[in-house]
DNA sequence: TATGATTCTAGACCGGTAGTACAAATGAAA
DNA sequence: TTTCATTTGTACTACCGGTCTAGAATCATA
């Protein structure tokens, strides 16, 4: 991307955290990055299309820095999960997303609302794959419910935390909290068998593809990553890595027996023998093919 | 007030709910009312204002209807709480609240935000004093968090079920799985003893009095007006419960003695031996002077 | 170095907004 | 009929997001 574009989405942002989005206007941002309007509107279409912009810039790197952490991980260990949490909602405090968030749900620009509603699905998708991995399949009827009482849980505690100790409110104090209630939640709902929501309703929200495609895709190139920056000089290792992955994301029929037989060549390598990313790619696409 | 201040708020109010609140001009509201822009700038010093009037007029109505259903019940059925939330979350939904609420936590003027941010104190502190009601003194200390959670679940299960079902969204059935989520975490939670906010934090955001002390003046009220409708002739109880009244609210020191005996009186007669709504005000009263 | 395409600039301009100012009209009470 | 507050209509200010355009600057290529 253009870099003076770039300049832009950066003091655009400065000037947001500070004055909001609504009381930020063109010519502020004309002034404060240096740029004239005709030029402004040669990057942008529209002040609204600046803002979803900034927020893909933020989303992209902070699901990054989140899907890293997994990297190598037990994805059933909850600590993982709690560090996870925690470092997307620091994100979300230090560039005031949640505020600007808040300030847009509202506009409009129809454009505008899909793009957030469709941000908060995610979020809400990739809370729901991960209490998957934490609780089991077994638990997976009663996980949309968890998933969306857990956001509401840590959406309220946070704010009327930081609306009591303002700024100096314990983001790890407040998270680990939440997380010991959504634990006890989904033992008694799954327990009790009540249900509000089924899982299936997340695929009728993320229509393109089956809602848990991203995800996979997500987890899958992660580890292939991994696995590759670990041994950088072992050409081998890439061919088949990207065979796999070629295979299960962009074919359509992706031929088992080919992808479990290149997966037994890199196992049976010694250096591989106990990588824990191969192991994660092979339950992957266990969970993969079972779904078909 | 004004019949015609008040015609203007319901037009406004009307027009609000079609097309959102930054959408309708004040032009619309001036045509459509069939007032002049002197007129509405007369009544209301500006188009914010005005939106505080509908949001007054709305809520004191609804918390009128709210605290009726308590009348001459016990405050500790959980069927009652049930009721009261539901007709809440109508009233939102009817008015959609919500949506202008979310469409206003932007903006940037200060008045405004204070005052929904008191609206939001008020309606988590109802939660809160109805949760002493249905859970009991002793589980007081867990009692904030847990009403902050119910609220963030409500919210939350109701937000994502609206989104599913479009309109046809089952109230009573979010409600019901909401409470008893909550009916559990508070087990869990005062078993656990794990805590997060102390409930005295509610008086430090509502200052101008004890954060209880509008919330005892809203039950004392309704249920003096409960047994003078029941007794309407009966003068000598008016005096009575008048008394008790103001000595209560409007008194800077209440004398103990002369409510207590006051109270004998009027619960030594053959009418009100058995009658529940004055043995709720002696509950409330002995609550009262319990916390002096 | 010269040419031509592309990008950037500066600002006029458009229709819209919330809110102000004020003279004129209205209407009810004294 | 006079008085006085309210209401009206309208012109006005200052700002908004967004469009348009003429010309300046930049840059790759011939």
């Amino acid at each position: 991307m253009n870099d003076r574009k770039q300049h832009v989405i950066k003091k655009a942002h400065q000037l947001f955290i500070n004055k909001g989005f609504q009381n930020t206007s063109i010519q502020d941002i004309l002034e404060y990055s240096g740029i004239a309007k005709g030029t402004f509107y040669n990057y942008f279409p529209s002040k609204n299309d600046l803002l979803m912009a900034i927020f893909k810039s933020i989303y992209t790197k902070m699901e990054q820095e989140r899907n890293e952490l997994l990297v190598g991980q037990n994805p059933a260990d909850i600590e993982i999960f709690i560090q996870q949490v925690e470092l997307q909602l620091r994100v979300n405090r230090a560039n005031k997303l949640l505020s600007l968030f808040e300030e847009v749900l509202v506009s409009n620009d129809k454009d505008l609302k899909e793009f957030f509603r469709n941000g908060q699905i995610r979020v809400l998708n990739w809370i729901y794959q991960r209490l998957t991995n934490l609780f089991g399949e077994d638990k997976k009827p009663y996980l949309l419910d968890c998933a969306i009482m857990f956001l509401g849980i840590l959406n309220h505690n946070l704010k009327f935390n930081t609306l009591a100790n303002e700024s100096t409110s314990n983001l790890n104090q407040v998270v680990r909290y939440s997380v010991a209630r959504l634990v006890k939640i989904v033992e008694e709902v799954s327990e009790s068998g009540d249900q509000l929501m089924k899982p299936e309703q997340l695929e009728k929200w993320i229509p393109d593809f089956q809602a848990n495609k991203g995800f996979f895709h997500q987890q899958l190139s992660s580890h292939v990553l991994a696995v590759k920056k670990e041994f950088k000089e072992q050409e081998k290792y890439h061919e088949l890595l990207d065979f796999i992955h070629e295979e299960l994301l962009h074919t359509k029929n992706p031929r088992k027996f080919l992808v479990e037989s290149t997966l037994a060549t890199l196992k049976s390598d010694q250096n591989l023998q106990k990588n824990k990313d191969i192991e994660q790619i092979e339950q992957l696409t266990k969970e993969y093919f079972s779904r078909q």
